[in-house]
DNA sequence: GAGACTGCTATCTTTTGGAAAGTAATATCC
DNA sequence: GGATATTACTTTCCAAAAGATAGCAGTCTC
């Protein structure tokens, strides 16, 4: 078998080579609403309504696509409780809460350097 | 003046805020091919050649859209030495050495977890 | 003069993103 | 009993962005 992601002596993915399944995970995870989403996971599962006031700005079908693909992956857990009104909880699983370190870096550096970034603009 | 996308007592910005700038950065940054770029870069100046193929897969328009937009935000640096065949080599900015740490970790995450992610998968 | 090299633009098509409105299944209000 | 509210979405439509492919300008080599 063919392990045409791989590279390296340690035999390991490379997110650098077009066919290795990296490059999904990373486009998936790299994305403005999977990091906000998976931030606002961290402080606890949430319901739908929730995530959408928490993530200022995002519409009803791009959360839920956002959500789907992370749960997809296996980095979101999706619960019903069939009560009425409908009761959805989203929730980290234990792989989402292994992202979550990396992507709570990014954002905080952002929010951290953005007085830089702004007298840096060119 | 109004600081709307500053939040909480240490008066920081805020990524969740829809009006703060930093979500212009986030949806830079939080971006597969930026991610990749500033990565190579990491490795020292490099000619768009050397870029294009470096991040497999990526179209001359993207990759020029990709370091355009890290340049006009100060992460990248554009410099031309006008000799014959042209010559431009892109270099990060401190800033952007600055974010290739929380770049780099996420990618690193990525491959560190592929495995675990592809056995997770619903 | 044919081709190669470099760093792009230009054009076209496909995919994605985002705004707005609609839906289902109750429950409660008046 | 009809109107309205709630939750969690779909659906539809349009615009913006991503991606594939081709071409160009300028010069050097063969």
């Amino acid at each position: 078998m063919a392990t045409t992601c791989r590279s390296g002596l340690h035999d390991r993915h490379d997110v650098y080579a077009a066919q290795c399944p990296c490059r999904d995970v990373l486009d998936l995870l790299a994305n403005k609403w999977s990091a906000l989403a998976v931030g606002a996971l961290e402080e606890g599962p949430q319901r739908f309504g929730a995530l959408q006031r928490r993530l200022e700005g995002v519409s009803p079908k791009v959360l839920t696509q956002t959500l789907r693909r992370l749960e997809e992956h296996g980095f979101v857990d999706r619960t019903i409780y069939p009560a009425v009104p409908l009761h959805v909880e989203y929730s980290l699983t234990e792989l989402g809460r292994g992202v979550a370190g990396p992507l709570s870096a990014l954002r905080s550096w952002v929010e951290e350097h953005l007085d830089q970034i702004h007298s840096a603009r060119a």
